[in-house]
DNA sequence: GCTTGACCTTCCCGTGACTGGAAGCCCTAT
DNA sequence: ATAGGGCTTCCAGTCACGGGAAGGTCAAGC
């Protein structure tokens, strides 16, 4: 199968498979004109990396899981550390997202918003009510 | 003040000041041996830089809010609506970290996590559990 | 005066995960 | 023969820096 059908059947842009290629995450055959073939376990393969990326593992952890998946052995609990790993990276990033959207709330709600220059928003930043200190980004 | 003083007292890295010069968001004047010698008023735009970044700001945001920070004659509606775009930036990725976080968190819970190798998370990766469609990324 | 060490300078490369574009080959249809 | 679409490689850019090399400068101590 050429990169166009695997782009469409595995959802993924034909320049993020080719990535994929280059990093070594799949290997597909070549055929005799150098045209990438694909086999329908690499479409298999980039379908489940493209799931893996919509929930947020980065790239060496979709590797980590692709190997998982191969290895017909492994423990699940080798699976289920990875993916625990993972969701305390998500809560991270949603408390410290939230942090910021409370302190920018707080701004943005004591700011008129009309035609007249005075902005807490402004002063706020400038003044220091944001964390660049412990407030927000530990 | 050299760049040594201005980090510690901005909180920023000297090397991240730098890149600040580099890209125009501040200018601080030279001395006769090359060092940069910042004035009160780089430090203090140094500092606003460093809040509005803490508050998740791209650089670009930060130049704007800069350049309406320094107009004194703005329109707080101005700085307001800026501010509420980026608060819409951070409820969309709180979002769609949340829709992550939701997905992988029923899939950990499915997994027994033991020495055997069924795996739940690895399966619902394979299968399409996870949205690569239209449930989590749009 | 000389050395030492901390500070400063510029320059270039690397990050993560792609995306865009140029130049050129291949295949099919007309 | 030509037109188009798809495929290939390679190079450059994104965002916001961080690391490190090679070298100039300054203040303190001997």
């Amino acid at each position: 199968m050429n990169i166009g059908d695997v782009a469409e059947r595995a959802g993924l842009p034909a320049k993020t498979i080719r990535y994929y290629e280059e990093i070594g995450l799949v290997r597909p055959l070549r055929g005799a004109n150098g045209y990438r073939a694909f086999r329908d376990s690499d479409v298999h393969k980039l379908a489940f990396i493209g799931r893996a990326r919509g929930l947020g593992f980065t790239i060496e952890e979709c590797r980590k899981l692709l190997a998982l998946y191969d290895d017909k052995g492994r423990a699940s609990a080798d699976v289920k550390a990875l993916a625990m790993g993972h969701l305390r990276d998500i809560a991270a990033k949603i408390a410290q997202l939230r942090a910021m959207e409370a302190t920018l709330q707080g701004l943005v709600q004591a700011c008129a918003g009309d035609a007249r220059p005075d902005c807490p928003i402004l002063t706020g930043l400038a003044a220091g009510g944001a964390g660049q200190g412990a407030a927000c980004c530990d």
